[in-house]
DNA sequence: ACAGACCCTGATCGATTGATCAAGACGGGC
DNA sequence: GCCCGTCTTGATCAATCGATCAGGGTCTGT
């Protein structure tokens, strides 16, 4: 961790604060929105001035886009993890298995499909930017792989985006609603995992 | 228009002024979240003065109650028609009909489904307003429903919430996220109603 | 014609926003 | 010891925020 790395001259002090600071912002973005978001909010819950945080990142945006730079990093990790153990399995077990690490990262951490639909509800660069440099990517695999399990009759027929965000919006809305889900079943306990799987396993399968 | 309102001494001049103002402030709290929306720029979509707003409504969190009054006024009158005109059926028309019913309000206006899911992601005194004023009737509406068609076979088992949620996501995302899809998939045509019903149908019932 | 209620605007308030800047703290190389 | 680049802070900027206020316009009732 102290080896020097080459020719490096930066001796790579505090990256701790950038990540404390990235982790404050992926909460502030997804709860309130871009705009929402003050700046001086997130370094007063990473701990730090309001003026590290530009410091390091330059300007909001540049924080906006660090922050959802860090949180796809770890989404296309786990996904890409999950379709390499069933490399060699059926079509259906593919699926399944995107499905299932989607919904653990769901549940895992809500910010995720929060800060995913906030964003995608009005054009905008932030939008265009997010899209074009790490949505396309998993849209494109999941509906080859919806497509491929549509020829081999396993998966419904119908439009594969359609059948993405379908699975999408139930496994992310049932964790990204939680407040108000809790509030209107109060006595209730929390959403489980299995539950959601098998929902959306009836969805897309014959 | 013109005729006295009997002892109501008020000429209801200009109500008018107040539905241009709700129906930009639902737009802009639909898009940009109550933090994010500005009432200067909800006035000069509106076409009126900044303080005017202030002069209907009193404050900002009045103005967000208002809007949402009005929205919610709008899906409870299509919600009850649907269900009278389906009053004898079956559980599962009734069911039918609610999905139908809620599938045609995402699809003229998906300022609605958007509205609704910026506010739950986060507790707030907001979101408590809104369940306990709007959203507690239709949920429990919808749940009996379910609990009904579960009972007699024609819907499938588990929690009849995480089914009320699912439908709603399937419905409301594939509307609110439009602008998403849109840069995804930009040589396809839009969504449509008729698909999202026969997925929710194959998700709901048996 | 006058008075009063309602509707609306422009000016302005203090607070907060994102951004900039000068200055200090810290540590490694000479 | 001294210097220099990195990291961090506090002060401060213009712009914008929600909210308040005084005042003018318009209509109705008398």
């Amino acid at each position: 961790m102290t080896a020097a790395k080459s020719k490096s001259v930066t001796p790579i002090a505090s990256q701790e604060a950038r990540e404390r600071i990235i982790a404050a912002a992926l909460r502030a973005f997804a709860t309130a929105g871009f705009e929402g978001a003050s700046t001086r909010q997130i370094a007063t819950e990473a701990g730090v001035a309001q003026s590290l945080l530009l410091y390091h990142f330059g300007s909001k945006d540049a924080l906006w886009r660090a922050v959802m730079d860090k949180l796809f990093e770890g989404v296309s990790v786990r996904m890409a993890e999950a379709l390499r153990q069933t490399r060699g399995g059926s079509v259906k077990d593919q699926l399944l298995a995107m499905i299932r690490g989607f919904i653990a990262i769901c549940a895992e951490d809500a910010d995720i499909h929060r800060i995913m639909t906030i964003e995608g509800r009005q054009p905008s660069e932030r939008l265009k930017w997010l899209v074009d440099r790490h949505l396309r990517v998993g849209h494109r695999q999941a509906c080859d792989l919806i497509a491929r399990g549509q020829k081999d009759g396993s998966v419904r027929q119908g439009d594969p985006t359609l059948l993405y965000y379908s699975f999408i919006a139930i496994a992310g809305t049932a964790f990204s609603l939680a407040p108000e889900i809790a509030l209107l079943t109060p006595d209730k306990e929390v959403v489980s995992a299995g539950a959601i799987e098998s929902l959306i396993e009836a969805l897309i399968f014959l």
